[in-house]
RNA sequence: GCGCCUGUAGCUCAGCUGGAUAGAGCAACGGACUUCUAAUCCGUAGGUCACAGGUUCGAAUCCUGUCAGGCGCGCCA
């Protein structure tokens, strides 16, 4: 509909440049959107504005000779105006509406995707929490959002890829091994001191426990170093194995787990490093290697190799996102938590410096989430390893909920969620407000099939029996999907489906209210039954991007 | 001290990258179930968009400064 409306602004502009009228034919960047206050019309342009000091002309002259320019008859315009400083706003013909629900009807679950991506290989990497401890509900918003946004990219044309990165080498491994080796001594062992520095969970405990099932007491023979090393493989391939399945009762599966002891194993860091040494972005200093960050807008220079020989993670940081690009992604989208932010400028540093450009990488900062229990902050302690796993919340929510809960709101923002709000079914809870809508339309579309209407035709020669306030309300939030997944996948924000979603369940519910779709007349209600169809149609298909279910009955 | 983010109704948040009279939900108050699912709807009330300047036809949105909160500033991960 916008297109139509650009299309037939420019082509009126041009006539009244070819008859002089216009002074300029260069047409700058205009906006049409849909005004707040139907008085202003279904669209409105600032076309004339921002031609204003172009044209040198005051913007009303402007708006005034382009819309002399402009045929309505034949046209899906039933009236044009100029309002304000110059706004020219469209009455659209109510019945031009109507065909967006053939459409949905037509493309049915594809309705709503684009090929703005071309195809282009994309990378989402989320999550990739430390496999030293189960995932928390601040992981859970980041697998929300990640698996949220490689679906919506997904849907408008990218070749998108789901990874994990697991951090499975270095020194907290080797602390999990530690505190694993220690809590597997205390099994045997009267006292045995349990330092702060140490993962402190109950989950060490139950890893002691297993390792004991299956080893007995051999490790205590082994040199400590050993079975140290031997505690950590084996924790953190248990602890993995959790995360998986944990993610899996979330609804989140990744294509790809990308080991980082992987990336010393296959010589990646050092490859990468020496490149980079070759290159003198890499030099020694005070017996160190520095990368030179500071020449790409990072405050200071940053270490790869310390002096007493070990790799940062920053190292092996730079080798996987260039290893990233060499496996053929053209863009790199990397799920962090907002407490990482101050590494955002290294990392672009290091992939400007392998000769990518800035903008093929972006960085999504997930904000902390705060638990709570009717309104009561939930006592969260890592210290302690006492803590809400996602887990436990899963399991008492239930994953809708939590997903839904989950992109509420911008990421950038922090986020309240009450796990007894997440519970209740009532309006309060805007996971069932939109699931309801889908249900009640299964429902209504059983009634009809009990009724005798087996089969939902396109009725096009009376589809314009739809005249009601609402039902053009509904035509006009259904036509928008298109834009909206689109803006969604352009600006990295899934939480404007979650919001398009509430705002057309709030239409449909209040329709519902106030009309009958099963009417006395067949005529209406045919045609109200196309129409709740493809308001269900919508509803499947956006939960679906959100990796929500759409249940038949509630 | 430096850097990043946030500041919108009593509370939790949207605000389509600068548009017309700033919007939802919750909480408060008043209504609607013999009718397709009340997990719903209708109505009332609620605002100095933190504050002060600036940019322009026009600012919650962009720029500068101030204030308040959060986070980050290691040869840690």
């Amino acid at each position: 509909m916008k297109n139509i409306l650009s299309d037939i602004l420019l082509s009126a502009a041009k006539k009244a440049f070819d008859k002089q009228k216009l002074t300029s034919s260069d047409f700058p960047a205009f906006g049409i959107e849909e005004p707040k206050l139907s008085t202003h019309g279904d669209f409105s342009t600032n076309f004339a504005m921002v031609m204003a000091s172009l044209q040198k002309m005051p913007p009303r002259k402007i708006a005034e000779i382009i819309t002399g320019e402009i045929e309505i008859a034949g046209s899906i315009i039933d009236k044009i105006e100029i309002a304000g400083p110059g706004f020219i706003n469209f009455f659209v013909s109510p019945c031009s509406w109507h065909s967006v629900l053939y459409k949905i009807y037509e493309k049915d679950e594809n309705f709503g995707s684009s090929n703005i991506g071309k195809n282009i290989k994309v990378q989402v990497e989320f999550v990739s929490a430390n496999p030293t401890g189960p995932l928390h509900v601040g992981h859970g918003r980041g697998a929300a959002v990640g698996d949220s946004m490689a679906n919506i990219l997904s849907f408008c044309g990218y070749d998108v890829q789901r990874e994990y990165y697991i951090n499975d080498s270095g020194r907290q491994i080797n602390t999990l091994g530690r505190s694993v080796f220690l809590r597997y001594r205390e099994l045997y062992e009267e006292k045995v001191g349990f330092p702060q520095d140490c993962y402190q969970g109950d989950y060490i405990r139950d890893i002691a426990l297993k390792i004991k099932n299956e080893k007995q007491s051999d490790l205590l023979d082994v040199p400590e170093e050993k079975a140290v090393i031997f505690c950590a493989r084996f924790a953190a391939a248990d602890i993995l194995a959790g995360i998986k399945n944990d993610l899996e009762l979330f609804g989140v599966k990744f294509d790809n787990w990308y080991s980082e002891q992987f990336l010393f194993d296959s010589g990646k860091v050092n490859s990468a490093i020496e490149a980079f040494k070759n290159k003198n972005i890499i030099y020694e200093k005070d017996g160190a290697f520095w990368f030179k960050t500071s020449e790409y807008g990072d405050e200071k220079d940053r270490v790869t190799i310390r002096n007493n020989g070990l790799t940062t993670y920053f190292a092996s940081d730079i080798a996987y996102h260039m290893d990233k690009f060499n496996r053929g992604f053209e863009r790199i989208i990397d799920v962090w938590g907002a407490d990482h932010h101050g590494y955002i400028q290294r990392i672009c540093a290091s992939i400007e410096a392998s000769g990518r450009k800035k903008d093929q990488f972006h960085v999504i900062l997930i904000q902390l989430v705060n638990l709570l229990r009717n309104g009561e902050p939930v006592a969260m302690s890592t210290r302690s390893g006492e803590f809400i796993t996602l887990e436990d919340v899963v399991k008492e929510v239930g994953a809708d909920a939590a997903r839904f809960i989950f992109l509420t709101r911008h990421y950038e923002s922090h986020l309240d969620f009450d796990l007894e709000l997440a519970k209740k079914k009532s309006n309060e809870n805007p996971v069932y407000y939109v699931q309801y809508v889908h249900a009640r339309i299964s429902s209504i579309i059983r009634k009809a099939d009990e009724l005798g209407i087996k089969e939902i035709k396109w009725d096009d020669k009376n589809i314009s029996v739809l005249q009601e306030g609402e039902e053009i309300q509904i035509l006009k939030i259904l036509s928008a999907y298109p834009e909206v997944v689109r803006s969604s996948a352009e600006l990295l924000e899934p939480h404007r489906i979650t919001y398009y979603l509430m705002n057309l369940a709030a239409s449909f519910h209040s329709y519902y209210n106030k009309h009958r779709i099963l009417s006395d007349n067949p005529i209406i209600t045919i045609n109200r039954l196309f129409l709740v169809l493809a308001i269900k149609k919508v509803i499947k298909n956006g939960l679906k991007l959100l990796g929500v279910s759409a249940p038949e009955i509630m």
